[in-house]
RNA sequence: GCCCGGAUGGCGAAAUUGGCAGACGCAGCGGACUUAAAAUCCGCAGACCUUAACCGGUCGUGGGGGUUCAAGUCCCCCUCCGGGCACCA
């Protein structure tokens, strides 16, 4: 790194007559200070009458040391809290640590350190550095997830989801990362990968594994996004997305038994002379059911297509080896496409069973396909096939010469009036007529869905049907550091949940992390043993953990009523503090984290815990902190350390920056001489503080003259400017950019008459009213140098708490406009006119500019626009 | 393929409601201070044309079209970059 880099003071410097801004002087001074005083940053409590505000940002995971992305969402929010404060508000800011997790055991087995000393060492290292920077957490309420003071309430949910049926163990397929050696949820598979290890391919798995049932509120989760409406709609259309809900209808096709089965021609359908019986799905005869979102296009539907995997394939193919390794060979290519990710570019495969079943609309047989884009598992592992109404069953039939029936067409076909025209194929509009579709011929797309499922349930082979793209949320993890799953297994009384009296499971402290597979838990006798609960007899204890994902759903509760012994929170302090005014983090966890909170929610609401629907008022997505326009990362080696840069600039300038360089929500590229020049800022700032210091001081006690000399009221309609500036980007959108830049040319103009200043051009009162307010503008952003100059002027109150002033109109009007003059829309001169005047004034005073005058000589003038106080335009031939 | 962002000087960016494009900062250049350098302070600074110089002019917000007295901003089409989703039936 820089050597010798600028800005530190060098012995030198001491020689200098004014002093020099040293934040290494300052810095450690004042963090020494707050950190002696525990309620500094202290929320008041629910019976303090104040508006409360509740500012989060996304707990770190602990892994021993910030980043600069950290460093950006910090300093975000605690500009943010530190307004909020100024305002009057009972402010709520609390800090924690998403503290359980994969890496920890990795660095065990590294390291050789048990995974606790590991994580609870990188929590002081980060909360060091937290405090370094002069962030305003609350620290009285810190929540580390690791500690059974709070994972126990992870084991209390637990049971309660248990008892009601949202907790529950099924043996499933499931994403099994080898590098991890556990399961993953769907959500943690990126492409086929492992979202740690972006090279391992996940393998699927049959496990046994717990699950929380989060599609039992799919809709709700769904709908109350439409509420969201202090949301990014970028995230609420991921989350919509996510949630992947359809509709349609499920219909039922009987499979002709192999011994009635009559073929026509092959690939054609045959009309069969069927009897009543036959007709009516029985329990003796097989049914496959399909999900369709295109119930209408079913007269089209010229064969059915099975997933691989489905439960018939293996009883149609049972006596055919030939058959049967063909539908291998397609299972093959689906698992390989998937788990590369590129399903979608599968060149499209399948095979005819040599069965047949039976269309329940038309009566006719239609040959049943195994085929490599049919997946099991979404809707239900089968899907009618409509060549001419399906880009993908399109392009099969075509590759398969299957039959192709045009059941719907265009509502306005271009030639001939009964619908000879033939649309271009695949034709999927759904603005369109059917044809060809029996007693629903002539209904339009829409009517005929529903039509046509009401018929199916009449009928009894079919029903309308929603389907989700969103799956049971898998918990277990085969790990040892996260929360155990309170269950009992009891050969006698099967699963046995572990009493409420007997919570927390705890974590045994000493074991050895090894690389086998498998649940560390389970080799842990003294751990895994254990007596019924029910019949006293020896039973295994569950020795899956929890996916870290339960900690992170529920944690911003804890804050609100972090000591709690009795309870996860009390609910009166909660309704109190909830919803979450402000919520800042990556957009990284726009579906997961902030999908599985809202469930979360959502569950504690229905047992009756919070009344909140959501947790989350508002959420801000920042952008990322990049490096020479690439992510941050050890491989690339372009990652910036926050310590080197408090360590060469201060905290001030460092968190300064992240704020100046970009707005909040767009990506930042990190520039190093960026934070020196805001570094440069601060030392003006400090060095006109130390010159003008004794005046502002004898201004403090002397009130403002009654008039203003041109001077002071110039520098006062600057100040008042700067304050509407930073007010308004508070309350709206958040460009602290322009805040700080505000703030510079305030600085400027102060520093531009410095000399004027110091001889007495401006009254002492005005001049501490511009520094006091300066202070008070810089707080957000530059906690600390603000806290020295607070105290260099004598305040006692508190500057956190100092009444954030309201910007004055009036004085910040400017009382002389600057007036573009336009020809044709061309700047062609500026002129000057008192504020208010009129278009009279405006357009006399235009007319007698010299430039205008000679512009418009020999013109004829077409028009002009007069904007008063904003714009002058001759239209002129 | 679908959805969502974005594109403005050498660089990060600003322009909040359609009204002076480039605030603020970085880098750069010139000057002051200094024996010298650093630091600091003052000044210049979109491109091009014209001029000895001033003055003046033209072009300019990814590209093309449109609306308007006036477009970075609104409308249509296109290109590139980033992100999300993707045989989801």
């Amino acid at each position: 790194m820089s050597k010798d880099e600028p800005s530190q003071p060098t012995a030198s410097a001491a020689t200098d007559r004014t002093p020099r801004y040293s934040p290494a002087e300052i810095e450690p001074r004042w963090q020494a200070l707050w950190d002696a005083q525990a309620d500094l940053y202290a929320a008041e409590p629910p019976t303090s009458g104040k508006q409360k505000y509740y500012v989060l940002e996304m707990l770190p995971y602990p892994s021993g040391q910030l980043h600069m992305g950290h460093v950006r969402n910090y300093a975000i929010g605690d500009a943010l809290a530190r307004h909020m404060w100024m305002r009057g508000y009972n402010v709520l800011h609390p800090m924690g640590w998403d503290a359980f997790g994969l890496p920890a055991e990795n660095a065990a087995l590294k390291n050789n350190t048990p995974p606790r000393n590991w994580t609870l060492a990188n929590i002081a290292a980060m909360r060091g550095q937290m405090k370094r920077l002069g962030l305003s957490y609350d620290w009285q309420r810190e929540v580390a997830t690791c500690v059974p003071d709070y994972y126990r309430w992870n084991q209390w949910f637990f049971l309660k989801m248990y008892q009601r049926g949202l907790a529950y163990r099924k043996n499933s397929k499931v994403n099994w990362c080898p590098q991890c050696a556990t399961v993953l949820a769907n959500e943690q598979v990126v492409n086929g990968c492992c979202w740690r290890h972006e090279e391992t391919i996940v393998e699927q798995r049959e496990l046994e594994q717990w699950f929380f049932r989060i599609t039992q509120y799919a809709d709700e989760l769904l709908r109350d996004l439409d509420k969201l409406d202090g949301w990014p709609e970028k995230v609420r259309t991921m989350q919509r997305n996510w949630i992947g809900r359809s509709e349609g209808a499920t219909v039922d096709f009987s499979v002709i038994p192999k011994d009635e089965d009559r073929r026509g021609p092959r690939y054609a359908p045959v009309q069969l002379n069927l009897t009543e019986t036959m007709l009516q799905p029985t329990p003796d005869r097989e049914k496959i059911t399909v999900f369709t979102t295109r119930i209408d296009t079913i007269y089209g539907a010229t064969s059915l297509l099975l997933a691989p995997e489905h439960p018939l394939v293996a009883q149609f193919s049972a006596d055919s080896p030939e058959l049967q390794k063909k539908i291998r060979e397609l299972l093959e290519e689906q698992k390989t496409a998937k788990e590369k990710g590129d399903l979608a570019a599968l060149a499209k495969e399948g095979v005819a069973t040599g069965r047949f079943a039976i269309h329940p609309f038309t009566q006719e047989a239609v040959p049943i396909w195994v085929a490599n884009y049919v997946l099991m598992d979404y809707g239900t592992g089968a899907v009618m096939s409509v060549p001419a109404h399906d880009e993908r069953d399109f392009e099969f039939a075509k590759k398969f010469g299957l039959e192709l029936k045009i059941v719907v067409l265009p509502r306005h076909a271009n030639e001939g009036e009964n619908g000879n025209a033939e649309p271009l194929l695949p034709y999927t509009h759904q603005d369109s007529l059917l044809i060809n579709s029996g007693e629903f011929t002539g209904l339009g797309c829409q009517e005929a869905q529903q039509k046509m499922a009401a018929f199916a349930q009449q009928h009894g082979f079919g029903k309308p049907s929603t389907t989700y793209r969103l799956k049971d949320w898998g918990v277990s993890r085969q790990r040892y550091w996260g929360t155990p799953i309170p269950m009992i297994h009891c050969d006698k009384d099967g699963l046995v949940p572990v009493p409420e009296d007997q919570l927390p499971v705890l974590l045994p402290d000493s074991i050895a992390i090894t690389q086998e597979g498998g649940s560390p838990l389970s080799r842990v006798p003294e751990f895994a043993q254990v007596a019924c609960p029910k019949c006293g007899g020896m039973a295994r204890r569950e020795t899956d953990t929890m996916d870290t994902f339960v900690d992170s759903s529920w944690y911003f509760y804890r804050y609100a009523d972090p000591k709690n012994s009795r309870a996860p929170f009390d609910a009166d302090t909660v309704a109190y503090w909830f919803p979450i005014d402000q919520y800042i983090g990556g957009v990284e966890h726009a579906i997961l984290h902030l999908i599985y909170s809202r469930f979360w929610t959502k569950m504690m609401r229905d047992l009756g815990l919070v009344k909140n629907d959501e947790p989350v008022e508002h959420l801000f997505t920042q952008g990322m902190v990049v490096k020479n326009g690439a992510k941050m990362s050890k491989s690339k080696g372009n990652v910036v350390s926050p310590d080197d840069m408090i360590a060469q600039y201060g905290a001030d300038a460092t968190r300064m920056y992240a704020l100046f360089a970009a707005p909040p929500d767009r990506d930042l590229d990190w520039q190093e001489d960026g934070v020196a020049g805001i570094s440069r800022f601060l030392s003006r700032v400090y060095r006109f503080a130390a010159q003008a210091m004794p005046r502002v001081i004898a201004g403090r006690s002397l009130s403002l003259p009654s008039s203003l000399n041109p001077l002071e009221r110039q520098l006062m309609r600057k100040l008042h400017q700067t304050l509407r500036r930073l007010t308004q980007e508070f309350d709206g959108r958040w460009h602290f950019n322009t805040c700080i830049a505000a703030i510079m040319e305030l600085v400027n103009d102060l520093t531009a008459d410095e000399k004027a200043i110091a001889s007495g051009a401006v009254e002492d009162s005005v001049l501490y009213a511009i520094a006091r307010n300066l202070v008070l503008m810089l707080q957000a952003f530059a906690p600390y140098l603000s806290a020295e100059l607070w105290q260099q002027m004598g305040e006692d109150a508190q500057l956190l708490r100092a009444p954030w002033p309201a910007y004055d109109e009036a004085l910040a009007a400017e009382h002389v406009l600057e007036v573009p003059v336009q020809i044709n829309g061309k700047l062609r001169a500026v002129v000057t006119v008192p504020a208010g005047s009129d278009g009279e004034v405006l357009r006399a005073t235009a007319d007698q500019d010299p430039k205008i005058q000679a512009a418009l000589a020999g013109k004829e003038i077409v028009k002009v626009v007069l904007l008063p106080g904003k714009l002058v335009n001759f239209v002129v031939r």
